[in-house]
DNA sequence: GTAGGGTTAACT
DNA sequence: AGTTAACCCTAC
């Protein structure tokens, strides 16, 4: 259902422009190849009514270029009436391709086309567009009344016949349109339908109600869609629609550029412009067109159709250009009519001016089944692969297709692909979120371009049931991808790369591959995002249950501390009223940290402070030791990505045990200590000391360690804020230590201190340091003159005699 | 750099 | 809860 509500549109459109004649056969070929959906029961209406518009342009072609010739009247081979027009396109094209394109038009003749075109035209059904249009001018259904006014239509009886000329009415455009350029009057002229720049242009220009057509304002009241309903209603096949107005209001901008362009520089310059504009002139249904003579002279739609018009334009080097070209350009359609006005004036066929094949434009009119190598060159289009890929199926030397537009939008696709790989490549996976229906949609084009026949619907051949290579489109030893509803099939050699199988071994072509690979990779993705979510979630599970351990054992000694702080005697420096301030401090800073600590640490997973408990106490300390600056709290805030950076550069050294990293932190530290303002500022940024050690302070910042260099210079002490070894070596996040590992002493150590001892008993200055370097290869990393001097105080405290 | 008191965590 | 080794802090 979804898919038929979104194919619905395409195919309501479609079905619509195909009943006007200034859209081309050739356009509606390529919205018939764009929307692949459109082959089921739902578009077959649609693709009736563009099968028909496809005969008529075959008729008209062939009504040009064979003129004075007849056919014999008892030769005549009539269609079934009962037939669908799809099918008689298929046949037809058949016959043109089975003869390889050599089919003379006058053999053309033999077919009774014309009755079997006016049989259809009259019995095809309304399309649903109009049918919907109708119902809601009669009002009959209660649910099309607020349609009614919604869409305009309320106003229809006034307007049916309006041509409002102020605003580029689309029906006023139509209007001008249709009696200048119609297929009708082509067909009454005996000329063909191609619309050459001049005669459309004219129409657009001279014949049009008006130069107002240009939009430069609309207003949905003038829409006018009910007068376009009416004429629709009155002739299927005029030109009065809407939507086909409006884009011969662009036809009518472009083709001015188009002849200006002309004027100017003439076709040289025009075809000039063309090949440096990288134009796909002369594409698919172009060179459809010119193998069948069956383009209708179509106006043009777009940038190429400028250039595509212009003669002289089919060259080689274009030609090489289109095979190039991307799809999309060459799915414009960039009508290359074999146009020959009655009066043989050359209008827009593009020709190759260098060929020497003589052929003309009046040749291509007349007999423009081309030779092979030439057709072969020229039906290179979308439509006309589709119709070389038929063709080659019914030509044995395949000459028609192979090495033309096989190649085609193969490159393209692959080309795109590269770009699409370049881009993966520097964007990241994010990216593939919408690379899946880029895929698709590649693969759809790609599709089309190598097997249009199943795509366009004009002929159901499928290149896998022709066991064609969708690559190259030669027979052989095909692989068919696995993948359900994946039609491709393809040599092993064409994949250019290893072929995927899955473990069954089933092949899958490289657009299912990639789409599986990428459907893959976001589920694993998406994997590793819900496993580190709940990393995340375990770990903050276990950094708070520690945390409140942690938290515990940190306001404890605090406050200890600040007791005792406050029983020292520096507390005689100071006044109650200070030792007040500082336990007023002390909450407040709580209190802020609990609000701001979420800020401090965002990151809940880094420890943002170590030695958290020692700061808060050093800093308390420093109030309270009179750093009247410690009062004042700094509205500054380091950062606390470069806090969080500093952290995990320390926890980094730690892991490392290395020396230096443990003295930086210490400097840090010490620098922390020296400088009460930054540690204020520290302290605001610091977790609540309540809450949890993983949301610690984050001891230093580079600036102050930056700023306390030369001082830790002077302070060579060790007495530092080591991170202890930890029993367990905790990966990310780290668990914030509040002190040093324990490091319990080796008998070697042992031993090696008290030789240390004895050996400079005698020495005074330095003593520890120096026993320290004595035993350097004995003690443990870390191991400072403080720790030797404790450890030997253990010792003399355990053993007195030894000392 | 050292001394010495204090603190802490592990252990009993 | 007590003990203890290691660590911390401060004064000098």
């Amino acid at each position: 259902m979804a898919s038929s509500a979104s194919t619905l549109p395409w195919i309501w459109v479609i079905e619509a422009l195909a009943g006007f004649k200034q859209v081309d056969a050739s356009i509606l070929i390529d919205l018939v190849k764009r929307t692949p959906e459109i082959s089921d029961d739902l578009g077959k209406n649609a693709r009736e009514k563009v099968s028909l518009r496809f005969l008529e342009s075959f008729i008209a072609q062939r009504i040009g270029s064979t003129k004075g010739l007849s056919p014999a009247p008892d030769s005549k081979i009539e269609f079934d009436p009962s037939e669908n027009c799809e099918d008689v396109v298929r046949n037809i094209l058949h016959e043109i391709t089975a003869s390889n394109l050599r089919m003379d038009k006058a053999e053309t003749l033999k077919w009774d086309v014309e009755a079997f075109i006016m049989h259809k035209t009259a019995s095809l059904p309304q399309c649903a567009l109009q049918q919907l249009k109708d119902a809601i001018l009669e009002g009959i259904h209660p649910l099309l009344s607020s349609l009614k006014e919604r869409s305009g239509l309320s106003i229809s009886d006034q307007s049916r016949n309006r041509v409002p000329a102020d605003d580029g009415d689309l029906n006023a455009v139509a209007r001008g349109l249709d009696g200048s350029c119609s297929y009708d009057r082509t067909l009454a002229t005996g000329g063909n339908l191609t619309s050459s720049p001049e005669n459309l242009v004219g129409s657009l220009r001279g014949d049009l109600p008006n130069r107002d057509l240009l939009p430069s304002k609309r207003d949905r009241s003038d829409l006018d869609t009910e007068n376009l309903a009416a004429r629709s209603r009155e002739d299927q096949n005029s030109m009065d629609n809407g939507c086909v107005s409006h884009l011969h209001n662009i036809k009518k901008l472009k083709h001015e550029a188009a002849l200006t362009n002309q004027a100017v520089g003439g076709n040289k310059m025009s075809e000039d412009l063309c090949t440096r504009n990288g134009q796909q002139e002369g594409s698919d249904l172009a060179k459809l067109s010119e193998m069948g003579s069956l383009e209708e002279g179509r106006s043009t739609e777009n940038d190429h159709d400028i250039t595509s018009e212009r003669p002289g334009l089919r060259n080689d080097a274009v030609d090489a250009e289109l095979q190039n070209n991307h799809p999309e350009s060459s799915c414009n359609n960039t009508t290359v009519p074999p146009d020959t006005f009655e009066d043989g004036t050359q209008q827009d066929l593009p020709v190759n001016e260098d060929k020497d094949d003589g052929n003309n434009i009046a040749e291509m009119g007349t007999s423009d089944i081309t030779p092979p190598d030439e057709a072969n060159q020229n039906i290179c289009g979308d439509e006309a692969r589709d119709k070389c890929g038929k063709s080659k199926l019914n030509t044995s030397n395949g000459a028609l297709l192979d090495g033309s537009y096989p190649n085609n939008f193969p490159d393209e696709t692959k080309d795109d692909m590269q770009q699409n790989r370049g881009h993966e490549m520097s964007s990241d996976s994010d990216g593939y979120q919408n690379e899946k229906s880029d895929v698709a949609l590649k693969k759809r084009t790609f599709l089309s371009s190598q097997c249009t026949f199943s795509e366009d619907s004009l002929a159901t051949v499928d290149c896998t049931e022709l066991n064609l290579c969708m690559k190259c489109n030669k027979s052989g030893q095909l692989l068919v991808c696995s993948a359900s509803s994946c039609p491709l099939v393809v040599h092993q050699s064409c994949l250019g790369s290893e072929p995927n199988f899955d473990d069954s071994g089933n092949f899958y072509c490289p657009f299912c591959a990639y789409s599986h690979a990428i459907s893959t990779y976001l589920e694993v993705k998406k994997k590793a995002s819900l496993a580190r979510k709940d990393l995340a979630t375990f770990i903050g599970l276990e950094n708070g249950h520690q945390g409140n351990k942690f938290s515990k054992k940190i306001l404890r000694p605090e406050q200890n501390q600040l007791d005792d702080n406050v029983n020292d005697n520096n507390r005689t420096k100071y006044n109650g009223n200070h030792v007040k301030d500082v336990s007023q401090y002390r909450e407040n800073v709580e209190d802020k940290q609990q609000v701001e600590h979420s800020l401090s640490c965002g990151n809940d997973n880094l420890p943002c402070q170590e030695e958290g408990a020692t700061v808060n106490d050093r800093t308390l300390r420093d109030l309270m030791e009179g750093n009247k600056e410690g009062e004042k709290i700094g509205p500054e805030c380091l950062s606390a990505g470069t806090l969080i950076g500093h952290q995990i550069e320390a926890q980094a050294g730690c892991n490392l045990d290395d020396d230096n990293s443990f003295s930086r932190e210490t400097e840090s530290v010490r620098a922390i200590r020296r400088h009460p303002e930054n540690v204020i500022q520290q302290e605001v940024l610091q977790p609540p000391i309540t809450d949890s050690t993983q949301q610690g302070a984050c001891p230093s910042n580079i600036d102050v360690e930056e700023s306390s260099e030369e001082e830790n210079d002077k302070r060579t002490s060790n007495y530092s804020i080591r991170h202890r070894r930890r029993e367990k070596q905790y990966t990310y996040p780290a668990i914030p230590q509040l002190r040093r590992r324990k490091v319990p002493w080796t008998s070697v150590e042992e031993e090696i201190l008290k030789e240390g001892v004895k050996r400079f008993s005698s020495v005074h200055d330095r003593k520890w340091k120096r026993i320290l370097e004595f035993g350097s290869n004995v003690f443990q990393k870390g191991r400072t003159t403080i720790d030797l001097k404790d450890k030997w105080r253990n010792i003399c405290r355990g053993s007195p005699k030894s000392k």
